[in-house]
DNA sequence: AGCACGCCGACT
DNA sequence: GTCGGCGTGCTC
């Protein structure tokens, strides 16, 4: 007898058996195909684990499978045991972590085939003098066709605001032509353009990768514009010369068409993207092009760890520091760890870049586990930014600008750079609140305040979502004195508006680019290179370059220097540095001023006066003291519910139930419970229990029986749990 | 997580 | 009289 256990996608923490479906030979059937199954009342898409001959559940009351989806698996084997591996390692439902590797198509059960896209193109002889005057809807969609000579998908014309209904008047006109994709490479070369030459530091960087075959671990630690993506270019383009392919994480903002279009532009290979702007369609084709190995350079967000790749043969993490490559809810996975063991399994090299490495990333480096190179010439030698600290403790601020701050504004303004302002909060202003009585305008769902927002004005809760008119008498005393408070882009953007009015201003937060288009006609006005003011949050630090600032400035450099977080100094760290990093790339020398009321705080000091590697040295001595990570392993605890209070009293009688009936390996040990930094969020309070240990084996292992017992629990059915391996956040 | 069952309050 | 509120239980 033959039975087909599956992880099923539920939350429940169990493998479930099945009978094959009638008429099935078993012989067949392979692990790791998608099988389609009755669950409870309703039918869903399980991945067949396990074949064992007899299941432990009472043979006569299982079901029948319905359908088996595939004949050959669909993600390859190696990978399917990685995601059953982190499945394990952070705790999560196998089911759910084997669907996530997938991609959405897959996971409704759609066949594992190409749907082969066809591509539109002007035909040769078009021109748009060829339609008449007044066909506009024709006109704009030839125009668009003429743009993209190599072909554009309906999706995609779509996005741009084409108009569908008008190809094919377009094609009976003989104007347009549709085609399927060929991805037969057209020559042998592997370049279109030559690569540029290498400095010694990026030289020697490069032989350090290209010397050790298989698996090897480098950490390319090099300072904004020292050029890692050459060397990422040139790594790559060795791979691809062995008939290989390369898989190239990039954080979630950092996925722009100008990163992918630099790579397309110096490969003659394929090149495909995976991110979220990508209909399931197109992700789903890109994701077989790199499984059958049409695709040789794959380059995603996150998710993409789970490509399969038909022959691989480097994974490059850039910015491995940044926090987008940690999900943070649901299985809680960290791409780059997994990237590290999928490097190991396929035996293939594994390069981390960042300016700015995670203090886990140096601590390994420093134990000699990574191979470790440092590129810190800039690009033509230009000279580092310099920093100065403002101090603006005794400063009348106007709009959350110091004068000294303005003065030097102008005086770049007017000496023909660009000015780039530094303000990581949205909105107009983060409170609202009543100059007579004191109000201030709360989330009614969250423990924290509303921001006031103008474009267009009302009230927006940006930890729930929540939305809400701008009341015009304050709704405790009846009083219309009512103020904003605090500096957010939006009022930053007007002030300076107002204080250079010959200048433009342009503000860059999640608000100013929601509309399709409107980054890449930013970028476009920013690269004339006439001067002007950039306002924005960090959106501005990541991906985009801007040779013609010469200023910097940061409004708040102390947001964050004080967080309930003991990652909160080094995440301001990076996310300083990479701001800073903006400033003068070319030959203009840059400035970074920072606005702050703690000038003396001696790790703002040495970072700015010693540079990161010195703050990294601090910061981990500092966790090795306190035998923070990477001097330990910790967990999080997490639990909420719509009831004050409980959350924490569950906890709470967790720990004490642990501590009387489990046999605690001696080396764990938990702090807490306590209420999360901010308790109430989105109507659910919250708190969390942090559970440290030496050994990552004692600290999986009590987190395994934590879970076992979870799920027996019947008090643990009325909040809602998770956990959370090595945490990246603690909100 | 879904989804159903079941047992009490305010509506057509 | 029912519609529907969410507590409880189950999923091979």
């Amino acid at each position: 007898m033959t039975i087909l256990r599956l992880a099923i996608p539920s939350p429940l923490r169990r493998l479930f058996d099945y009978h094959p479906p009638a008429g099935i030979e078993t012989d067949q059937l392979t692990v790791g195909v998608r099988v389609r199954v009755p669950f409870g009342r309703r039918e869903l898409i399980g991945i067949l684990v396990e074949l064992p001959s007899e299941s432990d559940f009472d043979s006569s009351k299982l079901k029948s499978a319905t359908e088996i989806l595939d004949s050959t698996p669909p993600l390859p084997l190696h990978l399917l045991k990685l995601a059953r591996w982190a499945a394990s390692y952070y705790q999560h439902p196998e089911g759910d972590a084997l669907q996530q590797a997938l991609p959405v198509l897959l996971r409704k059960g759609h066949p594992c085939e190409y749907q082969h896209e066809f591509l539109w193109k002007a035909s040769e002889e078009a021109s748009l003098s060829q339609l008449k005057a007044n066909a506009s809807r024709q006109k704009e969609l030839l125009q668009l066709l003429i743009e993209h000579p190599s072909g554009i998908s309906t999706d995609a014309i779509k996005a741009e605001g084409g108009q569908i209904s008008a190809l094919s008047i377009l094609e009976e006109k003989g104007l347009a032509e549709s085609f399927q994709r060929q991805h037969k490479q057209s020559s042998q070369e592997a370049l279109h353009e030559a690569g540029l030459t290498l400095n010694a530091e990026q030289k020697s960087c490069l032989e350090q990768v290209n010397q050790s075959p298989g698996f090897a671990i480098h950490l390319l630690e090099g300072i904004t514009g020292s050029g890692k993506t050459e060397v990422y270019l040139q790594a790559i383009e060795k791979v691809l010369l062995e008939g290989k392919q390369a898989l190239l994480l990039v954080p979630e903002i950092g996925l722009t068409p100008q990163t992918v279009s630099r790579f397309r532009q110096r490969f003659n290979m394929p090149v495909v993207a995976l991110h979220s702007n990508m209909s399931d369609r197109q992700r789903l084709d890109a994701w077989l092009q790199a499984r059958e190995g049409v695709a040789r350079i794959i380059i995603g967000t996150r998710s993409a760890i789970f490509t399969p790749l038909h022959k691989p043969g480097i994974i490059i993490i850039d910015e491995e520091h940044d926090p987008s490559f940690k999900q943070q809810d649901g299985f809680r996975y960290s791409a780059r760890d997994l990237a590290v063991m999928r490097a190991r399994d396929e035996k293939t090299p594994i390069l981390l870049g960042s300016a700015t490495p995670s203090l886990e990333t140096l601590h390994n480096a420093i134990e000699g586990r990574y191979h470790w190179s440092k590129l810190t010439q800039r690009a033509g030698n230009s000279a580092p930014p310099e920093f100065r600290l403002l101090d603006i403790r005794q400063e009348k601020l106007q709009d959350g600008l110091s004068g000294l701050l303005i003065n030097e504004i102008k005086e770049h303004l007017e000496s023909g750079t660009q000015v780039l302002i530094f303000l990581n909060r949205r909105g107009f202003a983060p409170t609202l609140t009543c100059h007579d009585c004191g109000w201030i305008a709360d989330c009614t769902r969250c423990d924290a305040h509303m921001t006031l927002h103008q474009r267009p004005p009302h009230l927006h809760c940006h930890h729930c979502d929540k939305q809400s008119g701008i009341p015009h008498h304050c709704p405790e005393c009846n009083s219309d004195q009512l103020q904003p408070v605090g500096v957010g882009t939006e009022r930053s953007e007007q002030a300076l508006q107002q204080l250079f009015p010959k200048f433009p201003v342009i503000r860059v937060d999640r608000d100013s680019t929601q509309r399709k288009n409107a980054m890449h006609e930013i970028m476009t006005q920013v690269h004339t290179g006439e001067p002007c003011i950039l306002v924005g949050t960090q959106m501005l630090a990541k991906g985009h370059h801007f040779p013609k600032v010469t200023l910097v400035a940061i409004i708040n450099a102390d947001a964050g220097l004080f967080s309930a977080d003991f990652r909160g100094m080094e995440r301001t760290a990076q996310l300083i540095l990479q701001v800073a990093g903006r400033a003068g790339r070319a030959d203009h020398p840059g400035k970074v001023w920072m606005q702050t009321y703690h000038a003396d705080h001696p790790t703002l000091q040495t970072l700015i006066e010693h540079g990161y590697s010195a703050f990294a040295q601090e910061e981990l001595h500092h966790r090795k003291i306190s035998q923070l990570p990477p001097f330990s392993h910790y967990a999080l605890l997490r639990a909420e519910t719509p009831h004050k209070g409980r959350a924490e009293a569950f906890l709470g009688a967790l720990r004490q139930q642990l501590e009387e009936d489990m046999l605690l390996p001696h080396d764990v040990s938990w702090i807490g419970p306590f209420p999360s930094p901010m308790e109430k969020r989105a109507g659910m309070h919250r708190a969390q229990l942090m559970i440290y240990a030496q050994n990552r084996k004692s600290l999986h292992q009590l987190l395994a029986n934590l879970c076992w017992y979870l799920e027996q629990n019947r008090e643990a059915r009325k909040v809602r749990w998770s956990i959370d391996v090595d945490p990246t956040d603690t909100f």
